[in-house]
DNA sequence: ACAATAGTGTCTCTAAGACAGTATACT
DNA sequence: AGTATACTGTCTTAGAGACACTATTGT
C-alpha cells in the first residue's frame, strides 16, 4: 500500500505481499500455556482428551482486529518461506516443530479486503512430546544461544539467523494476513495473552480465511497415506507401539486394533527396538522402539513386479 | 529492483515478487506445432510414442536467455494464481487445459541471482485430447471471444478479463521467472518460433529449477492415489476403456492387465456406459463410456466399517 | 486374584494380479 | 481363415481386519 506512488500507467500491477501462515499440530498444549475452549477462555489444562491442538494468535490490527488467527506474518527479503513459517510458529508456540511442511498457495484476490494484493502460503508442521517439553524460547532475540536445536527437516533452516525485533515474545507474536509494512508498536495491552492453544475440533471462529485452511492442514493430517512416516514426531525419540497407536488414533479419529496395528507398523520395517522396556506401568510393560531414519526398503510408486509363479 | 528507492531503514525488506510456473501435460503435441526431441528441434510429427508431452518456451532476456523454460511469468494485480497459470498455458499452448492443480510454491532466496525476491508458484495441468483439438487461441487478445470456454475445475477462474499487453501471440508467451518490470520490446527474432513441444522423458536442459519443478511435477501425476480420477481428462468425452488404459500406460509407463483394468476401473462406478460403440475398427469395436462427475459413493478416507461378520 | 495392557496366533474375506477362454469386428 | 482387440471367468496370493488367547506387570 505505502510504496512510493507508482501511477497505475508506469507499473500496471503493484506486487502482492507474501506471507506465511502456519497450522502446528501438537498432542497436548504445553505445559502453562494459555488454553481456549469454544469460545470462552479456560485456563483449565486437567482432563484433556486425546486430541489434536493448535496454538492461535489475537490479531491486534485492523481488518479482524481481535479475532483469533493462525500464527504467520510476511516473509523477511532473505528469508526463505520455510524460515518465515518457522519463526511464526516459534514466535507463537515458543518451541521448534520437530517436523514442517508446506501445504498450498492462496492467492484469491478476493483474500485481501484492501487495495494490498496478498499472496498467502500455508505451511503444517507437528510439535513433539518433546519439543513441548524443551525450555520455552521466551525473550528470545537471536537463534544462537540454543544450543543444537534440532534440525527442521525440510530445506536449509539454519537461515534463521538475526531477528531485528523482538517478535518472539508472547505477547508480540504476529497473526498471519498482517498488513505488510512497518511494524507499528503494539496497543498498551501488551500484558494480555495474545497466543492460546485449542483444541482442532472446537475452533472459535478464524479471521481471514483461517478455518478453511486448518480444515485442509487437518485433511492433510489424516490422508493416511503420508502420515505413518512422520506420526511418530509427535512422540519422543522412545515410544511404545501404544503410545504410537494412540497418536493414529488420535488422528484418525477413531480406535484401531491393537494387534492389526502391531503387524502392520512392524512390517514397514521402519521401527528398531531398543531392546529396552518401559517401567513403572500397572501393566506389562512394552517394548521401546525408535524410529529409522532408513528409507523404506519398497520404492512407494515403483512398478508391481509380474509375479511369475513357479 | 526498480522500486522508487527504499532506504533499507525505513523498509528493511522488499516485498518478493509473486510468479507462476506451469507443467502442461498432454499425449501429444497439438497438430502443427513445433515439437524438440532432445537438444536438437525437429519438426518431425510422425511416429509419436505414447508419451507425456509439455509445452516450453525459449527466454529473451537475460537470466538464462535463449534456454527453454517452463511457460509463466507474474502474476497481475487482478488475477487470482489460477487465473495466471491458466493464461500462460493459454499463451503458450494456444488451448485451454481441462484440468488445472496447484503444485508448490518454491520461495528459496538462491532462486532470485539478482536482488530481487522471487516466489514461484507451480502449477501442473493437462490438455486433453479435444482440448488439443480446438481452435488455436493465436492472435486473442481478450478473452471474450471464446464463447463457452469450459470452466476450470478449481477457483473462480473466469476472472480472466481483459489483457492489456500482447502476450498470448506464439512469439511473445512469456517464459517464467522472467523478471518483473515493464515489458521491454522483444528483440528482433520475433519470427523464430519461441514455443515448443518435448517429450516429459527427453526434456532440453531447462532454466532455474524448472527440471526440479517438472519432475516433482510428474511424481505427482504418477502417484497413483489421485490420478485415477482425473486421468480420463487426456482423452474426449467419450473413450473407450482401451483409450483410458492407453492413458494410464503412457502415465505410469508400463503396461497393465486389460482384463483387471476394466475391472478395477468398472468397480469404482465412475463410468457410465454410453450405449452406444466405437465403429470402424479392425477389430471387435468397444464400448464408449462417458466420465461421472458424481462423487464416488466411497469417500476414500472414511473409517473402515467393522465388518462385524453375521 | 484382578485389572490392564503387551504381544501372538489364526481365521475370513477382499482385492490384485495372472492367465485361459470366448466374442466380434475388419481384412 | 486370420488377426486384433473386447470382454468374461477363474485361480492364486497377499494383506486387512476380527478376534481368541497367552504373557507380564502393578495393586
Amino acid at each position: 500500500m505505502e510504496f512510493a506512488a507508482a501511477s497505475a500507467s508506469e507499473r500496471p500491477y503493484l506486487p502482492p505481499a507474501v506471507a506465511v501462515s502456519t497450522v502446528a499440530f501438537a498432542l497436548r498444549p504445553p505445559s502453562g500455556a494459555f488454553t481456549l475452549i469454544g469460545e470462552s477462555p479456560i485456563d483449565q489444562m486437567a482432563d484433556a482428551p486425546v486430541t489434536l491442538w493448535i496454538p492461535l494468535v489475537r490479531r491486534t490490527r485492523e481488518p479482524f482486529r481481535g479475532r483469533w488467527a493462525l500464527p504467520g506474518g510476511p516473509t523477511r527479503w532473505n528469508e526463505t518461506l520455510n524460515d518465515t513459517a518457522l519463526r511464526s510458529i516459534r514466535a507463537a508456540a515458543l518451541r521448534t516443530p520437530g517436523y514442517l511442511e508446506q501445504l498450498y498457495a492462496f492467492g484469491s484476490i478476493e483474500r485481501s479486503a484492501d487495495a494490498q494484493r496478498l499472496v498467502t502460503i500455508a505451511y503444517w508442521a507437528m510439535l513433539g512430546d518433546d519439543d513441548l517439553a524443551a525450555e520455552p524460547l521466551a525473550d528470545v532475540r537471536t537463534d544462537d544461544h540454543h544450543g543444537d536445536p534440532p534440525a527442521p527437516p525440510l530445506t536449509g533452516p539454519g537461515a534463521v539467523r538475526r531477528w531485528d525485533d523482538p517478535d518472539v515474545a508472547v505477547a508480540r507474536a504476529i497473526a498471519s494476513d498482517d498488513t505488510v509494512g512497518p511494524p507499528v508498536p503494539d496497543s498498551n495491552d501488551a500484558n494480555v495473552a495474545n497466543v492460546a492453544w485449542c483444541s482442532a475440533d472446537r475452533l472459535p471462529e478464524l479471521a481471514f480465511d483461517h478455518a478453511a485452511i486448518t480444515d485442509y492442514a487437518l485433511a492433510r493430517l489424516r490422508s493416511k497415506t503420508e502420515y505413518a512416516a512422520v506420526a511418530h514426531r509427535f512422540l519422543g525419540s522412545v515410544f511404545t507401539i501404544g503410545q504410537l497407536r494412540a497418536v493414529h488414533e488420535a488422528v484418525l479419529g477413531y480406535a484401531v486394533d491393537p494387534a492389526n496395528f502391531r503387524r502392520q507398523i512392524l512390517a514397514q520395517g521402519t521401527l528398531i527396538d531398543t531392546g529396552e522396556r518401559e517401567t513403572g506401568t500397572p501393566h506389562r510393560p512394552a517394548r521401546l522402539y525408535r524410529f529409522s531414519n532408513e528409507a523404506a526398503p519398497e520404492f512407494p510408486d515403483a512398478r508391481p513386479q509380474p509375479r511369475r509363479s513357479a
